[in-house]
RNA sequence: GGAGAGAUGGCUGAGCGGUUGAAAGCACCGGUCUUGAAAACCGGCAUACGGGUAACCGUAUCGUGGGUUCGAAUCCCACUCUCUCCGCCA
């Protein structure tokens, strides 16, 4: 949510950054005239409020010396009648509030965060700027397969199955294949709680509806998410551990000197995908369900763009080590997530499809978060608590990362030789055959 | 799933329906004293919203939501959560 000034004395500035993220200018629609009407009845009410307290005191008072003034019972009298209608009219001017407040916050909570001063013009992935490339692109010397050919050559991904229980847009891995994407969870967790002071946590899978409203997913992307109702109890499967992550922290104060805050976490993450029929229907990239490795960051206003080049460098490192061609992208304002302020891609090669594809999305919501989350820090013991600031991203997602290992490693008998990182994870586990130096998935796992 | 107990400020813990934002203690911060520290003493110490250039003022908040009342931490109802015991389970 954003600063209400926003919606009083700074409305330029908030059409300005809806107009950058091509955002509706409708969105702004009524919430200046609630945020008024707000105010004014914020104003009446209090003042009933303060009538009615200061009555009471003199009623209470009065009451005190009733016994032995009878003059001060018929004053005590008069003056409870006088506030009935006091109270009457208080209790409706705050239904109407309440009235105002849900209204208000309903549009509130439906606006997107303003992008940064840094972010490009631009209103889709075509506006989007190249700030980072590395690695080189592979050529080979046959004609290369995709990650499903070569996932169902080698037995050991299986797309029939997972249909056959679940659906379109789930995968099931066998074997080897299920044993790399495990070892992949397991060297990118070690990589950032060992080399980049991450915090690891096991966060639950599924979260109420305040903790998803706390990170942006509600109330506006309800249909993205999936929702189960038990015995009337209602929860969403977490679209990413940024959600739990995040809300670690919500309707807190954290002490000064506690900041930043990193942490990891491993999770399944479970999307709807509605409204993407049709795109990346073939294979691991697009999945009702797919394994994806966080990074959350809680930090004070001062550092948090410092921290998100940090953040963004600690995924880099994971396709480096892996030795993956990337490019980072610097996002334009029409790219851009609903939360975010500003935010980088990382993009990995695909030899398959000839071109980059997003593996990861590392971004800084600024106070957007944490405005709703209630997340706060001071900054000295007996300071005022300040809004933090709260960065989110994919380190990596793992079923491209796999798909980028599987692509990008093959050779021409459909084999994939496993990026050095990877042995001590899987040297000697079945459906994997050492060469010498290297380490090959060959499948076969399955009888 | 069954039975019971509870939820008050950073923590512990009082609180007859009426100056209770809330006693007391601890913790914390500032000061006096001290060579320094401790002890002792004095003072301070919640958050949000609204008004005001500001000093400051007002309102709300005692698990959450409703109700009764001129007035609710205190009475009533519903819900949530926590703890204990039994059952079950990884």
């Amino acid at each position: 949510m954003l600063d209400s000034r926003y919606f009083q004395d700074q409305v330029a500035e908030l059409e300005a950054g809806l107009r950058k993220k091509r955002a509706s200018a409708e969105l702004i629609g009524s919430i200046t005239g609630l945020a008024r009407s707000r105010r004014e009845l914020i104003v009446q009410t209090e003042k009933l409020k303060a009538l009615r307290n200061q009555a009471s005191q003199e009623i209470a008072q009065l009451k005190a010396r009733a016994k032995s003034d009878p003059q001060a019972a018929a004053q005590a009298e008069a003056k409870v009648a006088e506030m009935k209608g006091v109270g009457d009219q208080i209790k409706k001017l705050d239904e109407e509030l309440k009235g105002i407040e849900e209204r208000f916050s309903h549009e509130a909570l439906r606006i997107p965060n303003l992008p940064h001063a840094s972010v490009p013009e631009g209103g889709d992935a075509e506006g989007n700027r190249e700030v980072r490339r590395w690695g080189t692109p592979c050529s080979y010397g046959f004609a290369v397969k995709d990650h499903v050919a070569l996932g169902e050559g080698l037995g050991v991904l299986d797309f029939e199955r997972a249909g056959k229980m679940s659906g379109a847009r789930f995968s099931l891995y066998l074997g080897a294949g299920a044993s790399l994407e495990r070892a992949l969870i397991q060297f990118m967790l070690d990589l950032h709680t060992r080399e980049h002071g991450y915090t690891e946590a096991i966060p639950p899978f599924l979260v109420n509806r305040e903790a998803m409203t706390g990170t942006g997913q509600l109330p506006k992307f309800e249909e993205d998410l999936f929702k189960t109702a038990v015995a009337d109890r209602e929860l969403f499967l977490i679209p990413t551990s940024e959600v739990p992550l995040t809300n670690i922290y919500r309707d807190d104060i954290i002490e000064a000197g506690k900041l930043p805050q990193y942490f990891t976490a491993y999770s399944p993450c479970f999307r709807s995908e509605a409204g993407s029929y049709g795109k990346d229907t073939r294979g691991l990239i697009r999945q009702h369900q797919f394994q994806k490795v966080e990074l959350v960051k809680i930090t004070s206003a001062e550092t948090s763009y410092d921290e998100l080049e940090k953040m963004a460098k600690n995924a880099e490192r994971v396709l480096e080590l892996l030795g993956l061609p990337y490019r980072t992208m610097l996002l334009c304002g029409g790219d851009m997530g609903f939360g975010a302020a500003k935010t980088y891609d990382l993009e990995v090669w695909l030899p398959s499809q000839n071109t980059y594809r997003e593996i990861s999305s590392c971004s800084n919501c600024e106070d957007f978060q944490a405005r709703r989350a209630g997340i706060r820090y001071r900054t000295e013991a007996q300071g005022k608590p300040k809004l933090a600031h709260t960065l989110n991203g994919s380190g990596l997602a793992v079923g491209r990362t796999w798909v980028a290992i599987v692509e990008n490693f093959q050779d021409e008998r459909g084999y994939v030789e496993i990026p050095r990182v990877l042995h001590k994870y899987l040297d000697g586990a079945p459906g994997f055959r050492r060469e010498g130096d290297h380490l090959w998935m060959t499948g076969a796992a399955r009888n």
